[in-house]
DNA sequence: CATCCCATTCGACATTCTTCGAATTACCTG
DNA sequence: CAGGTAATTCGAAGAATGTCGAATGGGATG
């Protein structure tokens, strides 16, 4: 039922912090880290309730950060789990960043393109870089990697979408999308970073 | 003014776990973890509205775990601080356990003794273990450690406590408090932990 | 098996958190 | 400096959480 392995989906991986949030359970973990402790004895050092004291414990339990056993009378807690190891790196790391959920990666992408594509055409060209590079992305596309195209072709190409030419052509070397070399363009391999969210989670640090 | 090292109060560590401790912001901080991006963006992919955003943004920026830059129209967000690559159990010691704040790391004990003691006299010796053991530490105090003690002289210094002479001194043995060899007892040197959460921050795992 | 002890659950109240529309602010661009 | 754009703040409503007294439960003890 409990999954303590590093990677978790977005809920339940909160769920763990919000364990964590709060300064009494912090202090329960304190107390228990050195040796085990019963409930009694926690309520007396927290001055807090013995209904208090229990509820806390049973959320550290919960998220699988405390476990506990009977000694005579009482309810001994300790330490329990594989997290304490991790890096907070690792447990923020979620294993579906914009997967499953209701996430939608190319949310702004589609806005921007909605708000300027008319029928496949560029309404008018964005003044916002960040939206410029959306539509410049998207006319990027319309070239193969690797293949050689003369300035006229490109031209033609670019004129399929909108009628200047020149700015866009100018913007497409610019951002670094293709290349120019003695009058011959080419486009540029895909960079690395696509935005997708489909990585294999980089390190953080 | 942001500390941001590896040991803090339980307060203020409490509220970087409770900055982690919400699904959409661990979203931001995967989304924002390959490249930056801004506000939004982030709330066209998440599906909220800008002042939740901003809301979830200003709580981690708080926490030190987020900062931001502006970029022509937009702020952008990236990953920011020192505290990704600790570990959980590093991020969980507090500087003082059971220091300043207003905890009390005797409370049990005083609880048993005001209960079992009255005017330095032993009223009754506890059934239950847990609390036995805290008499027997109190009564262990009136020996000197590394001094020997003849049989006569220990009864005679728990009989100035409790009449049951026979049942406590066999405890203090049982309890690993004292030891016997041929006729002659000795204290045990005060064992590692004491409980009292002053201690060093051993490892926790 | 009656009793005791500690832990837990329940119920109620107070506090804090989340969300988002609307208003405001900050700031870039021409 | 006028107009546009994104971010933030404000205010309100609803949801979630924290706290603890009282009632309940689960075992241990004698």
């Amino acid at each position: 039922m409990s999954d303590t392995s590093a990677t978790a989906d977005a809920a339940s991986r909160a769920a763990l912090f919000k364990a964590l949030g709060h300064p009494t359970r912090l202090l329960i973990l304190n107390l228990i880290r050195q040796r085990s402790r019963h409930g009694e004895e926690l309520a007396a050092i927290l001055r807090a309730s013995p209904a208090t004291v229990s509820h806390h414990l049973s959320k550290l339990a919960d998220a699988g950060l405390v476990r506990s056993e009977r000694d005579q009378y009482t309810q001994d807690y300790r330490l329990a789990g594989d997290l304490y190891s991790r890096t907070l790196a690792e447990l923020i790391t979620l294993s579906t960043p914009t997967g499953a959920s209701r996430l939608r990666p190319d949310a702004y992408r589609d806005k921007v393109l909605k708000a300027f594509m008319d029928n496949g055409r560029l309404v008018r060209i964005p003044a916002q870089r960040k939206k410029r590079r959306v539509i410049l992305e998207l006319l990027v596309e319309d070239f193969e990697p690797g293949r050689d195209y003369p300035e006229a072709e490109v031209n033609a190409t670019i004129r399929e979408i909108h009628h200047d030419v020149e700015t866009l052509r100018r913007e497409l070397i610019a951002e670094g999308l293709m290349t120019r070399e003695r009058g011959v363009y080419r486009r540029v391999s895909a960079s690395a970073d696509t935005g997708d969210g489909a990585h294999s989670a980089p390190a953080v640090r």
